[in-house]
DNA sequence: CCTACCGATCGGTAGG
DNA sequence: CCTACCGATCGGTAGG
C-alpha cells in the first residue's frame, strides 16, 4: 500500500472545494481564476496544484460530489417510502433541504458543468439522469396516465425548475426559509398535477421524452 | 457568412447582437472573447468596437432589449384582459412563446446580467421587477388570501422557475414544443395554486417578500 | 526519496 | 476597417 497522505490532506482538499464552489457560484467558472481560488484558500497557486491536477479537476470534484449526494438521497427515499404521495413529498422536501445546505455546489452543477469536455461531463450527466428518473418514476406512480403519455419526465423537469430557480431569488436571511418552501412547492405541484393533460399526439411525446438526456437537473 | 449587401448601421448592430447572444448563451459572458464575437460576425475586432463601446455594452444591449420586450408584453396583456384566470393564462402562454423566439437573449438575461457593474445592472433589474410585479398582481387577483400573506411574489418566482428552466432541457427539435408547454405549465400552476397555504408567521413573510429585489425573472 | 509547499516566471491570450 | 500592438492577467509549472 502506498504511503498514507499527510493528516490534513483531505481537510485541505475539502476546504479548497468549498472555497472554489463559492467563487464559481458567484462569478462563474470561466470568470474565476486559479489565482483567486488560491487567494481565497490562503495558499499559493502552486499549492493548489498539489491537490488538484488542473482547474477542470476542481470543477469535476465539486459537481460530481454534489450530484452523487443527490443520487444517494433519491435511493434512500425510494427505499424508505412505498410508492405514493408520501414518497413524492419526501423527495421534494429532502431535495430542497439538501440544496439549501449546498447552494454553491448546486449552482456549479447547474451552471458550470457545460464547460467540461464531453467525456468528463458524461459521468456527471449519467448521475443527473438517474436522479431525474427517480422523480419521473415517482410522478408516474402517482398518476399512471401521465407516465403512459410520456409526461412524467417533462413534469419532473418543471418541478426541478421551481426548485433550482428558488436559489436565485430566495434570500438566505429572509423570513421565508428553504424549509418553508419545500411544502409550498409540494402543495403546488401535487395540487396541480391532477389538472395536467398531455397534449395531442401522445406517442410522439413519448419519443420526445426519451430525448431529454442533457442538463437534466 | 457573407455580409448582406445593403446592410446599414442598425442592421449590422442587430446582426452583432444576435450572434453575440448566441455565443454568450453557449459559453457564458466571461467565457466568450471579443475575438470570437468578431469572427462569428465576419468582421475584425476593431470593427466590432465601432458599433459597441466595450464588451459590457454588448451585454447590456442584449439583456435590456429583451427585458424591455417582456415588460411591454406584460403591459399589453394587462390592458387586454380583465383580472382573472384568462389574464393569468394569457400571461403564461404569451411569455413561453416570447421566450421560445428569444432563447439566447433570455439565457443572457438570466445568466449573465450579474456580470455587469451595479449601476448598469440596476436599470435592467428595474424592468425585471415590473415584470414580476405584473405576475404577482395577477396571482393575487386570482386568490387574494395569497396576496395578503405575501405569497404572490414567491409563487410568481416558482412560476418563472418552471418557465426559465424549460429552456435548459426542452429540445427545440423535439415533438414536445414550447407552445405545447404553455398550457401544461398553466394547468399545473392554476391547478395547484388552490392547494398552497402560507407558512406560519405570515406578517414576517410579507416583509420577506419585499426583500426580493434582485434576479427576479 | 518522499511530502508539502514557496517565490518567480513560463508561453499565450484576454480586452481594448 | 485593418495591422499592430499595449498593460494585465490567464492556466499551469520550473527549480529548490
Amino acid at each position: 500500500m502506498a504511503r498514507p497522505r499527510s493528516a490534513g490532506y483531505d481537510d485541505q482538499r475539502d476546504l479548497i472545494l468549498e472555497r472554489a464552489a463559492t467563487l464559481f457560484a458567484k462569478a462563474g467558472y470561466p470568470g474565476t481564476s486559479m489565482n483567486e481560488v488560491a487567494e481565497a484558500c490562503g495558499m499559493s497557486k502552486a499549492s493548489l496544484y498539489h491537490y488538484f491536477r488542473d482547474k477542470d479537476d476542481l470543477l469535476v470534484s465539486i459537481a460530481d460530489g454534489h450530484v452523487a449526494r443527490l443520487e444517494a438521497l433519491v435511493d434512500a427515499v425510494m427505499a424508505a417510502h412505498p410508492p405514493g404521495e408520501a414518497r413524492a413529498r419526501a423527495l421534494i422536501e429532502r431535495f430542497v433541504d439538501e440544496y439549501a445546505d449546498a447552494q454553491n455546489a448546486h449552482r456549479v452543477l447547474t451552471d458550470d458543468v457545460r464547460f467540461l469536455p464531453e467525456e468528463t461531463r458524461e459521468a456527471i450527466l449519467a448521475r443527473e439522469r438517474r436522479v431525474v428518473d427517480g422523480f419521473a418514476q415517482t410522478i408516474a406512480e402517482l398518476k399512471p396516465s401521465l407516465g403512459e403519455d410520456g409526461m412524467s419526465k417533462p413534469l419532473a423537469m418543471l418541478l426541478f425548475g421551481m426548485i433550482n430557480w428558488m436559489f436565485t431569488w430566495l434570500r438566505p436571511d429572509g423570513a421565508l426559509t428553504h424549509s418553508d418552501m419545500g411544502p409550498i412547492v409540494a402543495d403546488l405541484f401535487f395540487g396541480g398535477v391532477g389538472a395536467v393533460k398531455a397534449p395531442r399526439k401522445a406517442a410522439a411525446k413519448q419519443r420526445a421524452a426519451k430525448r431529454i438526456t442533457e442538463k437534466e437537473i
